[in-house]
RNA sequence: GCGUCUGUAGCUCAGUGGAUAGAGCGAUGCCCUCCGGAGGCAUGUGCGGCGGUUCGACUCCGCUCAGACGCUCCA
């Protein structure tokens, strides 16, 4: 289905072609001035100059043109130049019935679908998930969510990091604790234990542990290098303990992600591509792209037009080792081969944009990825507390992201607790599906490149623009939903009616924009706009509900109209906070 | 030092080159208290600064001030 600003588009066009001017100047947009009408065009300022006549001549040209199509109710020259527009209910009404008619309300699926992989989440395994991992968790997933709704084959791939000197750390605690393991019996030549010789709570310890120990003691430190060089070269019982705390960590990985509704397809790591390295280096080294350079092997990837100096993307350390540059390079030589991605979204801080500059342009210099493969950066800004700062506890410590969400459940409980009666049980589910409303909606509602401060007590609140305030007005209409269907009524087959009041009218319009809105937020990898608009959506429709008595309405035509609707302004709420990456609970 | 990003109301944030720059929170006053009051209406303050481009600039460009961040062998 056309959108609406197409159409109207359409329609203007036609009367600019009429009215002898260039059809490219007849761009309808939303009004900025709702007052005085609700799309407008501002075409014929534009042209004023090209066609030496007054803007108001032209504007009074163009509508005395516009065809009769019945799809305004009144169009208008104003000075200087504007053109008003005001669309008329009976088109506005009819369009609202074909939404409703279509699975996706009117949201077009690309012509041409893409594979897009998309790279977000990058937790570490065996390090417990903080805060800084939940907005690229909820910025990704969003972004996965949309790209998927508009028809596109959309690959979630959550980038472990799960190689490296950490790895090495554990290891050596490990041994240090345990030595009587056969992992480190290099006579050993049986089946390792299947059982993981320690559990998610020991493995958290450990890591911490080792890290400030090898800060203190250099052969400790050295042992943990040793390790890592003896895993990433195929010790057999070091993979063996990397393989436990593979699962051990991941295990509970998937728990704290699905509590998040954050799913993904992929579970990759780093580790993954350790194996598309030796080629990959060997290949840029016969080619002649990468050279040496103070020990280290470098591809240059500076460019005429840089006003910098974009340092050269490091392949290998001086001493041999891969690093960064060289995983992330390699992952791409992966998911060519693979899955042939159209484009790569990186959901990071913002922070590692240069490391990405460097590691794009590499991969298109070197042939890794094609000319065509689009490769992005989606870069997110830090949150911050209340001083401005970056987020820590109340100690001054790294907020785990567990803590954090429980700390929203509560605030949740006790809020839904002193205002309604219900079982505990409920109550508790329902501060879940609340809580984490609030905690994605107060992310996903800021620009995700802008710093942003997480405020507890803003986002669960239940008033101004809020998850819970999104949440609270599905209730509401799912609550009268519920009640004319128990009064008989049955929400099939209802139609739309052309608005009588401007409340009704009002809200038709906001429902009207829902496949413009997502195609700007697809197009703009833009989250926050769905934000803006189903807080907007809502607004609309509290004020209708105040204004307008809807289970009370005598004449059943007309309440029957009504609860249509409802239907659908139901239904774009509840497609618009699954995009975002959560859902509303039956009550409240 | 070089570079990138950000600067909008007391606070938190929107804002597509177009008309009178918007919300929420906070403050004040009102409405309804009926289908869920976790509502609705009203009142006040603002585009960091200086130039430029344009018929028109919060929006584009330059300079400047302030803050955040990043600048080959950690990720």
């Amino acid at each position: 289905m056309k959108t609406l600003l197409d159409l109207i588009t359409i329609e203007m066009k036609a009367a600019f072609r009429a009215a002898g001017y260039g059809e490219e100047l007849a761009k309808v947009t939303l009004s900025n001035r709702p007052d005085l009408c609700e799309y407008q065009c501002n075409g014929a300022m534009a042209g004023a100059k090209a066609y030496r006549k007054a803007p108001f001549m032209i504007a009074e040209d163009v509508v005395s043109h516009l065809a009769d199509s019945g799809c305004f109710e009144s169009a208008e020259a104003v000075k200087p130049g504007f053109i008003n527009l005001k669309l008329s209910p009976a088109y506005a009404a009819e369009y609202l019935n074909e939404m409703a008619a279509d699975s996706k309300m009117g949201v077009e699926a690309e012509r041409e679908p893409r594979t897009i992989m998309i790279d977000y989440g990058g937790p570490n395994v065996a390090k417990p998930l903080h805060v800084g991992h939940l907005r690229s968790a909820i910025i990704g997933e969003s972004v996965k969510r949309i790209a998927r709704f508009k028809g596109n084959k959309v690959i979630g791939d959550i980038h472990l990091g799960d190689w490296g000197y950490q790895m090495g750390l554990i290891i050596t605690e490990l041994r240090k604790r345990k030595p009587e393991l056969p992992y480190f019996d290099e006579q050993f030549d049986g089946e390792y234990p299947e059982e993981a010789p320690f559990t998610i709570g020991e493995l958290e310890e450990i890591y911490p542990t080792a890290s400030a120990y090898a800060k203190e003691h250099e052969d400790y430190r050295e042992e943990a290098l040793h390790a890592t060089y003896l895993l990433q070269n195929g010790h057999r019982g070091y993979r063996a303990v990397w393989n436990h705390i593979m699962n051990v960590s991941v295990t509970d990985l998937k728990k704290n992600y699905e509590k998040l509704n954050v799913e993904f397809d992929l579970w990759k790591g780093e580790a993954d591509a350790q194996k598309y390295i030796p080629d990959m280096v060997q290949r840029l080294k016969e080619e002649g792209y990468a050279h040496y350079d103070n020990g280290a092997l470098v591809v240059d990837v500076q460019e005429e037009s840089d006003n910098k100096e974009v340092p050269p993307c490091m392949i290998l350390k001086s001493d041999g080792a891969a690093l960064y540059d060289t995983t992330d390079l390699a992952t791409l030589v992966q998911r060519e081969q693979d899955y042939h991605p159209d484009e790569v979204i990186y959901v990071v801080d913002k922070r590692q944009e240069l490391h990405f500059i460097q590691v794009f342009r590499c991969a298109k210099k070197t042939g890794i990825v094609g000319e065509d493969t689009k490769l992005t950066f989606l870069g997110f800004g830090t949150m911050n507390g209340k001083d401005g700062k970056p987020f820590k506890t109340r100690e001054g410590g790294v907020m785990r992201l567990e803590n954090l969400i429980r700390e929203i459940d509560e605030e949740m409980y006790k809020k839904i607790m002193d205002n309604r009666t219900v079982e505990e049980a409920e109550a508790k589910r329902t501060a879940e599906i609340v809580g984490l409303a609030a905690i994605k909606y107060g992310d996903l509602s800021n620009q995700a490149s802008k710093d942003y401060i997480f405020d507890v007590d803003r986002f669960t609140s239940f008033e101004g623009n809020t998850g819970p305030y999104i949440l609270y007005t599905i209730v509401r209409i799912k609550s009268i939903l519920n009640k004319y269907q128990e009064n008989g009524g049955s929400l099939e087959g209802l139609k739309i009616l052309p608005a009588e009041s401007v409340y009704e009218k009002a809200l038709m319009l906001q429902v009207l924009k829902f496949n413009d809105v997502i195609d700007t937020v697809y197009e703009e990898t833009a989250p926050h706009k769905i934000c803006a608009y189903i807080y907007e959506l809502a607004n609309e429709f509290n004020k209708f509900y105040h204004e307008t008595k809807i289970l009370s309405e005598e004449d059943e035509k007309k309440k029957s109209g009504y609860i249509a609707l409802l239907s659908l302004a139901k239904r774009v709420l509840e497609t618009c906070i699954d995009l975002l990456g959560f859902e509303a609970p039956e009550r409240m």
